[in-house]
DNA sequence: CATGGGATTGACT
DNA sequence: GTCAATCCCATGC
């Protein structure tokens, strides 16, 4: 199932995930990063919140076609695509399915691992004493990890900005899901995933008809 | 070339 | 709860 097991013979040292993991359904892909851990800037994360965008709906950026913005979202599986949001922030996505196809996922949360006292001075927070602070959001996340508008269009199995799989099985949690969050179109759709009872979300998981988590 | 709108966050009432 | 910051770029004239 996990295109990334074969690399897990490799040993211990961080591979990333292979293009073949991209290379697939969006929404398939944006449920199994959860629980895969992102890394750079000498700090790193396990990603418990994702959404997935395709073209075929119209909160995707690639809605539009393919544009100068767009490009890096139609291009090959496996590249990060980082854009400035509201012309503050700095925002990840891992692009999704073949060339032609304009689909990634947006890397919304992460529980923080490695590198707290980094993020947390990335983040102009005084302390990393509170590590629910630093990357609980598409932004929060970004900043702590240094990532800026230049990581667009890298090779997201290549690095220096990487995501890789963790080593046991078990260490993956149950995955819930919603719906999207701070987009106006396609607000319906459940395209959203979390890490079941994760402290480190962005915003509580909501689905119409149910009742908030945690 | 001018305009408008965000896949957000933090500060403030 | 409200709201501004700030910039890339799609769109339209």
């Amino acid at each position: 199932m996990r295109a990334a097991r074969a690399v897990r013979a490799a040993g211990r040292t961080d591979p990333g995930l292979p293009v073949s993991f991209y290379d697939r359904p969006v929404l398939q892909v944006a449920r199994d990063l959860i629980g895969c851990v992102v890394s750079y800037g000498g700090a790193s994360g396990v990603i418990v919140e994702t959404e997935a965008y395709h073209d075929s709906e119209p909160a995707c950026h690639a809605f539009a076609g393919l544009t100068p913005r767009t490009a890096t979202l139609f291009g090959p599986p496996g590249l990060a695509y980082v854009y400035r949001s509201y012309g503050v922030h700095a925002l990840l996505n891992a692009v999704c399915e073949p060339p032609g196809v304009g689909a990634a996922v947006l890397i919304r949360a992460l529980e923080p691992i490695e590198g707290l006292e980094l993020m947390a001075e990335r983040r102009g927070i005084p302390e990393a004493r509170r590590p629910r602070d630093l990357c609980s959001g598409p932004g929060k996340l970004t900043q702590g990890l240094g990532i800026e508008l230049s990581e667009n269009g890298c090779d997201l199995s290549r690095g220096p900005l990487i995501i890789s799989e963790r080593l046991e099985r078990s260490e993956y949690p149950e995955v819930v899901v919603g719906r999207r969050i701070g987009i106006t179109k396609a607000v319906e759709l459940p395209w959203r995933f979390c890490a079941a009872g994760s402290r480190y979300l962005s915003a509580p998981v909501r689905l119409a008809g149910s009742a908030p988590e945690r």
